[in-house]
RNA sequence: GGAUGGGUAUGCCUAGCGGCGAGGGCAGCGGACUGUAAAUCCGUCACACAGAAACACCGCAGGUUCGAGUCCUGCCCCAUCCA
């Protein structure tokens, strides 16, 4: 399933098989929580920008419109129309982001929905249930995402509790895969590693996690406080006592430089919702770095985002009809610029593949940051 | 000509009904956002600046009052209605 196909230092180019096709790594999924790419994004315009997998979240879909929906519907493939794999989060990144509307316990998570109240309780067996019937291509572990500037001792019982979780997840999803009218019965699941910036801590899960089997490995509570040296310090730290025949995720980073950063110390999969909220919010990557479309300087600027960009948005609009649009309200106007920071970080993976193909990585990340001036955004 | 309702800061709309160095919103300008409670949020938006010390025409001019954006009088504009 998991073929690494060319190493360069620590940076490895792979493959991972699915029954939903084959990701090509390193790679960057692109955010779809609600089962929509935020900013009017279709499908068609997914295949278009060269998206390879599409994430979505448990705890969203379970809020609305429901699992039990969506696997009536046939899944969340279908449902959407996307044939790609799919990699949907556990819900442990909301028991961190909706800190204040839950309650940790032992047997699980109670969360108030911040949709409309409603008491709603998750644990590893139900985080699990959601996913299989979401028929995610690939399901996450249900974790705590703890901050990463949170206590020691608390950390270390977090950490225990992931762990306790993780193996009832994993006796779960078997439990799934096993029964005679699950959709997708091959559904995979990914352990996470936690320990926020303890390095035994991070090691010792590490250790502990790897003896489960998991089909990968991610790495989550990074970004949530630290500081990019010290999240680039775990990494290092912690990927060496992951399993090497397994990818590894580093869930929810980052900023170009970030990944950059990441792949060089072993990661494969990204995810992050720079791209699409940054877009919306009129912020554009470029490889001269980061620019804001509502900047007053860019009203009479009738340069594509990017010059020589092949994405969509570059080949046909300007930064100041764009940036009309943006100012407008009009949707088109973050639709147009989501369109262009998916590209530039789908485009940006794929540099980084045929880098790493060539054995030139080291070089075109020096290259690329150079260029975008941007060790910081 | 008459009646009624209005005129609030560098642009627009608006709160305000005796203690106002006048509150909001929009627009403008800038910033933030890392497994998405985010088409969101924050700052700024007369002068000045945290000082017994400064300082704005709340349409204009007077008046009442310790004190007026607020009450009274006159005037000027605007809107609607009636002649």
């Amino acid at each position: 399933m998991y073929k690494i196909l060319k190493q360069e230092g620590n940076a490895k180019r792979a493959e991972f098989t699915t029954v939903h096709g084959t990701i090509q790594t390193p790679v960057f999924m692109n955010v779809g929580t609600v089962a929509a790419i935020k900013g009017a994004v279709s499908t068609e315009d997914l295949e278009g920008i060269g998206t390879q997998v599409e994430l979505s979240n448990t705890y969203h879909l379970h809020v609305r419109p429901g699992d039990q929906v969506i696997k009536k519907l046939g899944g969340l493939h279908k449902f959407m129309s996307w044939d790609k794999p799919i990699l949907t989060d556990s819900g442990g990144f909301q028991v961190f982001s909706l800190a204040g509307l839950r309650k940790i316990k032992e047997e699980g998570v109670y969360f108030h929905s911040h949709v409309d109240g409603r008491k709603i309780f998750m644990g590893p067996e139900e985080s699990m249930q959601i996913q299989s019937n979401l028929a995610s291509t690939i399901a996450m572990a249900f974790d705590e995402c703890p901050s990463s500037v949170a206590e020691r001792k608390y950390v270390e019982d977090s950490v225990a509790r992931t762990t306790r979780w993780l193996v009832r997840c994993k006796k779960e999803m078997e439990r799934l895969n096993g029964l005679p009218d699950t959709i997708n019965p091959g559904q995979l699941l990914f352990g996470i590693n936690q320990g926020a910036i303890f390095d035994d801590i991070r090691i010792e899960h590490a250790k502990r996690i790897s003896e489960l089997d998991c089909d990968g490995y991610a790495i989550g509570g990074l970004a949530v406080g630290e500081s990019h040296e010290q999240m680039y310090h775990v990494i290092e730290e912690t990927v060496p006592y992951l399993p090497k025949d397994k990818p590894t995720y580093l869930m929810g980073v980052g900023t170009p430089a970030n990944i950059l950063e990441s792949v060089e110390r072993g990661v494969d999969f990204f995810d992050c919702v720079y791209p699409t909220r940054n877009g919306r919010h009129g912020h554009l990557y470029t490889n001269q770095g980061k620019i804001n479309l509502f900047n007053a300087k860019y009203e009479l600027d009738e340069r594509p985002i990017e010059e020589g960009c092949q994405c969509p948005t570059c080949r046909r609009y300007s930064r100041a009809y764009i940036r009309h649009l943006l100012k407008a309200k009009e949707m088109l106007g973050m639709r147009l610029c989501v369109l262009h920071n998916l590209y530039f970080y789908n485009t940006m993976m794929e540099e980084i593949r045929d880098a790493l193909d060539e054995g030139d990585f080291v070089s075109y990340k020096k290259r690329k940051l150079e260029g975008m001036k941007m060790s910081q955004s």
